[in-house]
DNA sequence: TTGCTCCTCACGTCACGTGAGGTGGC
DNA sequence: TTGCTCCTCACGTCACGTGAGGTGGC
């Protein structure tokens, strides 16, 4: 009499397999054998599988009930911590699903936090631009990604700004250094609203930080040798005026 | 010059070992090697590993982005079905977290569906009803465990009941007759207010079904030779009048 | 005899983790 | 020379899945 580990298992909503895994760690006693050496599982056999799943499905690992066994006893011990898990599982997938949805509605892109999504599905952004604002996503604060948007915008209406998007690799000198002059103030206006940026920039005392560098890596490869020297030319004018 | 593989794992959130890995599934390209045979990767291998964790934290396989490279670079096509995955997963951990909330305010059990829970958690009942309703938590729909529940309230001050609660195993023969005789009304209502009770007793037809047999697995291992046979009496007495 | 269930090894899977052993730049 | 990073195997992990090969009851 008893059931079977097939019975056990479905009555557990579970498989063969998995009460056998239980087994094989300890963590559920053998049952007694019939004459031709099947198990007979009882009451308190289901009751110990239903207990395992149920703290399994809430966020334990086997290796956690192995080593503290008395929890499968007394679980309410356990669900609180558990509870405070489920609910910060809970809020990072709202997230997602928030995101998702913006996603979804607005067809922003995938890569960057949300605010940035809507200034990179914008088909006049320049490539290169765009890759940049991906980097640039990975190493701002939200709140400064949200500022960096919305700077964007006015930028995108800036002649300075047109004019650097379309410089050829082999520019003239006279150009590069006066287009470099031009484009000082929108640079220094979107310091000032990224403190972050500034942060970014000032990294290790001496030598720049690692964002920074990751940044002047992602520039390089980005634009052109002309656009290059410009980028560095008007920081270095940016740095003799406001000092980053 | 470019990133290293530690500088894109970590412009990524990620780890060396996973940008490794997703080029051993072909998922990412390798880039150029500087003289010494470091890899250099650029902005483009950096976007392909957001866009792979993306996907896989929305919860797809690498295997599905094996199998459907393209889904990598229009990540828009599958984000749809993503989204229906990714709130079913919130509504089951929704419920997951009230059930939580149920067993930690009410101090009520975990093995059984939450009607049902508060029932267990009264200490009056004998512990042999107890596991028999862990059993019938797993046999039974969630409302039939609430009418199971809402009934067991007004079993709890049958004097049938409890007499049968406390009967000896070598109890008197006219005694056990009296007694299943006096609980044949209280069965009866029981099976009337559970239409899946009834369901569950029907079965395949001429063999009684499998959850049917597991009951009976259950009251034959909780209860004593006399307590079984007055159960397999009052049915035969219940299934005389009410047919089932 | 056929089909079904049970049993015990024991290797496979998934998405990496984790050394093992060696090279290269400062 | 020391310490740090990079490289390529290659085995380990977690919670089982999935046969492989054999036995037992109807």
């Amino acid at each position: 009499m008893g059931w079977s580990t097939r019975e056990v298992a479905d009555l557990a909503g579970t498989t063969l397999r998995t009460v056998r895994h239980y087994h094989d760690l300890g963590l559920l006693p053998e049952p007694q054998r019939s004459a031709n050496g099947y198990k007979q599982y009882g009451v308190d056999h289901l009751v110990r599988v239903l207990r395992i799943r149920r703290l399994t499905e809430l966020g334990m690992s086997l290796q956690q009930l192995v080593e503290a066994h008395d929890l499968i006893d007394r679980p309410h011990d356990v669900l609180a911590r558990v509870a405070v898990d489920v609910r910060e599982t809970i809020a990072r997938l709202e997230e997602v699903r928030s995101e998702l949805d913006f996603i979804l509605e607005s067809s922003a892109a995938v890569d960057v936090p949300p605010p940035l999504a809507l200034v990179i599905a914008d088909d006049r952004l320049p490539e290169p631009d765009r890759k940049l604002l991906v980097v640039l996503g990975r190493l701002l604060t939200p709140e400064s990604a949200a500022a960096l948007a919305e700077a964007m915008e006015t930028l995108a209406d800036d002649p300075a700004a047109r004019e650097f998007d379309a410089l050829a690799a082999d520019a003239d000198p006279d150009l590069r250094r006066d287009l470099a002059e031009r484009m000082v103030p929108g640079s220094i206006e979107l310091h000032q609203r990224m403190p972050d940026l500034m942060e970014l920039k000032r990294g290790a005392p001496g030598r720049p930080s690692a964002a920074l560098r990751s940044l002047h890596t992602a520039v390089d490869e980005l634009y052109n040798p002309a656009q290059v020297e410009v980028v560095h030319r008007m920081a270095e004018l940016r740095v003799a005026a406001i000092g980053v």
